[in-house]
DNA sequence: CGCGTTTGACCCGCGC
DNA sequence: GCGCGGGTCAAACGCG
C-alpha cells in the first residue's frame, strides 16, 4: 500500500489546528537531523558526534512539542551506522521537561560505527516502536523489493525515493527481538527537500 | 494513462 | 562450481 497512513496516525493524536500536516512535520525532525548535517563521510559524522547528540535530542524535543506522535510511543531510538560498536547511550527521563510538550525519550541510545567501506552514502537507522509498518516521513517512497530475512518471520521492505535523481533508499523491517519495534534504515542523502514538510516551519517563521 | 505495489526472477559476493 | 543470503529489477497488476 502507499504511504497514506495519515488517517491512522492522526487518529492517535490531536493535531494542532495550525499544523496542516502533523504526520509529516513529525518526521521532518528526523530528516533535519541528518539532512542539515549533510555529512558525506562517516568521519564527519563521528567528528560531530557530540554536537549531534545535542542536536539530535533537541530536534526531537522542542520542535516536536506539538506533534510527538511516534516519539511518545518510543521506548528507544537508535541511530546506527553499519550496525556495530561505538555506542553512546543516554538514559534520561525528561520528566522535568515541559509537561505540555512532553516528548518522552526514555531510552534514547545512539550508536555510531565507523565502517571500513564507507560507501558514498550515509546510513542511519531509526528504531521505533510502532504497530504501523509504513510511516510517512515526508518523502515519497516507491517500494522496489521485499525479502524474507533469515531468523526473522517478518519481511523486509525496500524503498527508494521517488524524486528523480535522488538515490536515497530506505529499508524497513521489524526487530526480530521485539516485533513491536520497527527499524527503518535510511541510506544516502536527499538531493532535494521535502515538498510539504517545510510549510509548517515557514509558518513559524516570524519577524517580530 | 500515470504512478505505485506485488512478486518471482535475477544478480553478486562469499564460504565451502 | 554451487548454494545461500542479501539486494535489486521489472513485468504484471491495481487504483484513482
Ligand atoms: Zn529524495
Amino acid at each position: 500500500m502507499s504511504t497514506s497512513l495519515a488517517p491512522t496516525i492522526t487518529g492517535m493524536i490531536q493535531p494542532p489546528s495550525s499544523n496542516p500536516n502533523p504526520t509529516i512535520t513529525n518526521f521532518l525532525t528526523n530528516h533535519n537531523y541528518y539532512d542539515d548535517l549533510g555529512f558525506d563521510q562517516l568521519s564527519d559524522y563521528l567528528a560531530f558526534e557530540d554536537q549531534l547528540g545535542d542536536a539530535y535530542t533537541c530536534n526531537f524535543t522542542s520542535p516536536l512539542s506539538n506533534i510527538p506522535v511516534i516519539l511518545q510511543e518510543n521506548k528507544g531510538v537508535i541511530l546506527q551506522e553499519n550496525n556495530t560498536s561505538t555506542e553512546s547511550s543516554l538514559n534520561s527521563n525528561h520528566d522535568d521537561m515541559d509537561s505540555n510538550h512532553a516528548v518522552q525519550i526514555n531510552n534514547c541510545s545512539k550508536r555510531v560505527k565507523r565502517s571500513e567501506k564507507s560507501d558514498n552514502g550515509s546510513r542511519i537507522a531509526f528504531r521505533i516502536k510502532t504497530e504501523l509498518e509504513i510511516l510517512d516521513d515526508g518523502y515519497k517512497w516507491r517500494k522496489y523489493g521485499k525479502k524474507m530475512v533469515k531468523n526473522n518471520p517478518n519481511p523486509r521492505n525496500y524503498y527508494k525515493c521517488s524524486t528523480v535523481g535522488c538515490q536515497v533508499k530506505k529499508r524497513v523491517e521489524r526487530d526480530l527481538k521485539d516485533s513491536s519495534y520497527v527499524i527503518t534504515t535510511y541510506e544516502g542523502i536527499h538531493s532535494h527537500e521535502t515538498p510539504h514538510a517545510f510549510v509548517y516551519y515557514n509558518t513559524q517563521m516570524q519577524f517580530d
